[in-house]
DNA sequence: CTTAACCTACATTTTATTTGTATCTTCACT
DNA sequence: AGTGAAGATACAAATAAAATGTAGGTTAAG
């Protein structure tokens, strides 16, 4: 049971906005290489951002992006929800399983995966960078 | 975040166990065809389990498999978390990040983990059975 | 009008999972 | 003893999902 690399490459990345001043922003180039991945899978994370509005997204020259709200208000929960893309903890329907109409399993698993997630509810990004944000700063080499 | 086929199948087969009326012993076969599953997959949980000491085998003419233990003593979490590889949330290391030493994630992903996991240890297999024995029954075509 | 940036689509590669095939070993029953 | 039914074990193949790559389009600053 493990999240996409996409989902958490897209925490990483917003790991990396949390930690930017103010004001500034960051492109797909500087992320993909300081974090050394895919620039293909970071791009398809920063269109997914930008149109969930999780991100501002600016094109052309001097463009990028950037936190669209403070990282206080950015929930872990939703953006692991936002990026995962499926939170079905089993999937009943296939192989079909005959005795999902009268089968508690799925119940019980739903109800661990709200577990789950409301775990992760308890944290916003600001939490990723509390206490750390001068370390995060030098490996990141925002200066 | 899904749970592999595997253990989605090693639950169903804990399912079918939990619903055998104490002292008959069920087969490979008899679990692949009522739930059409891979007979091969059915066979690694049964020897898994067996292992394990979840159930107990039997070879040779007239053999099967049951439960080691009463329904109500078999933990849904400890069959999970026996059931499926990796319960490992995200992993850091491949491709490594170079922001793990000071990352906050990883521990708060943790923490979400073992919510989960503390959810399912709440259900042993005698909660999938309560109140439901005589449909499973009949769509187990137990008789 | 050139360059830097995101947008979009599609194609390819890689990996993990799932499934399949084959043979071995055990054991009950005749 | 021999036969057949059952799990044990190993390895091979197929499938599906995820990850990555390539290419060109669009926007905007200077």
């Amino acid at each position: 049971m493990q999240l996409n690399r996409y989902t958490d490459y897209g925490l990483r990345l917003l790991t990396y906005l949390a930690v930017l001043p103010p004001g500034q922003r960051a492109s797909i180039d500087e992320i993909s290489k300081v974090y050394d991945l895919s620039r293909n899978h970071i791009n398809k994370i920063v269109h997914q951002l930008g149109k969930e509005g999780v991100i501002e997204t600016k094109r052309g020259k001097g463009g990028g992006f950037s936190l669209a709200r403070a990282p206080e208000q950015v929930n872990i929960a939703d953006m692991v929800i936002l990026l995962e893309k499926s939170m079905l903890i089993i999937n009943c329907q296939t192989p079909t399983c005959r005795i999902s109409p009268v089968c508690k399993l799925n119940g019980i698993l739903l109800e661990a995966g709200s577990a789950f997630i409301d775990s992760l509810r308890k944290y916003s990004l600001a939490d990723l960078v509390k206490d750390n944000r001068e370390p995060l700063i030098q490996i990141l080499d925002l200066n």
